[in-house]
DNA sequence: CGGTATCCCGGCCGATACTG
DNA sequence: CAGTATCGGCCGGGATACCG
């Protein structure tokens, strides 16, 4: 009865990603997901509109865009600020907590983008040594 | 000639996450994709062979950590060390650049478990307010 | 032990259309 | 502007079987 599946239920244990059911899994997901990351980095700088987050993030949909700031504003870590205007506006912004977060996060996404020609160059070793098969 | 794709080409300007086309979004999720993180922080500890991360990474099937390992491997942040025994036993231990990363990484991680309480409570204050519709 | 090959399902995600 | 609704393809990833 104390598999490592019981963490998440037991106040005792530490909250532990590396068990399957552990919540903070999914938070770590939403946060370094394919599109979590990038709108919190976005948001460090100040707080977007929704279109404006969309025109940052090249690439991301309409769709997944409202999706990711969905789970981020669950999660307590982006604020939703709508005004009842006509046109409407609405802004979004990093809660304290999403702040903290997102720093430790661009703290790793700059340290990979400064790598990158270490890991370009890795990459090429790997891809030389198999001959291209 | 000077759009948000081609940054990658441009040897001027730095690797940005941002832009669609960029090599850094690619390697950034290998290292904070589902198995990923959880791969590298696993290896952080020390050397493990195949099985061993296997189980200590709860619920990563054999062709995800296969691929994930290849993954980080090709990106220069895990080495593998092979010895041609009989039966084989594999190392993966982390690279000094994989070693950096991880530790960026796991500040993170860390963080994230150490406030889920703060993000449970969030998610429960989120969904009332909905009035479970 | 340390993988690879194959099958196949669910859901991620993009495209499009529509609403307030 | 700020989204929601719906459809469909593609592929992530689990299960299983097999190889050195």
């Amino acid at each position: 009865m104390t598999s490592t599946q019981e963490r998440a239920e037991d106040p005792d244990l530490p909250y532990n990603v590396f068990a399957k059911a552990c919540p903070s899994r999914g938070t770590l997901e939403h946060v370094t997901g394919r599109w979590g990351g990038l709108t919190l980095g976005a948001l460090h700088e100040g707080s977007l509109r929704f279109n404006e987050l969309r025109r940052r993030i090249d690439g991301v949909s309409e769709k997944m865009l409202s999706q990711t700031l969905h789970a981020l504003e669950r999660d307590g870590l982006v604020h939703r600020e709508a005004q009842p205007s006509n046109p409407p506006r609405v802004d979004y912004e990093l809660t304290p907590l999403g702040r903290e977060v997102t720093e430790r996060l661009l703290t790793l996404i700059h340290f990979v983008e400064g790598r990158m020609d270490d890991v370009l160059a890795a990459r090429e070793r790997y891809d030389g040594t198999r001959g291209t098969l």
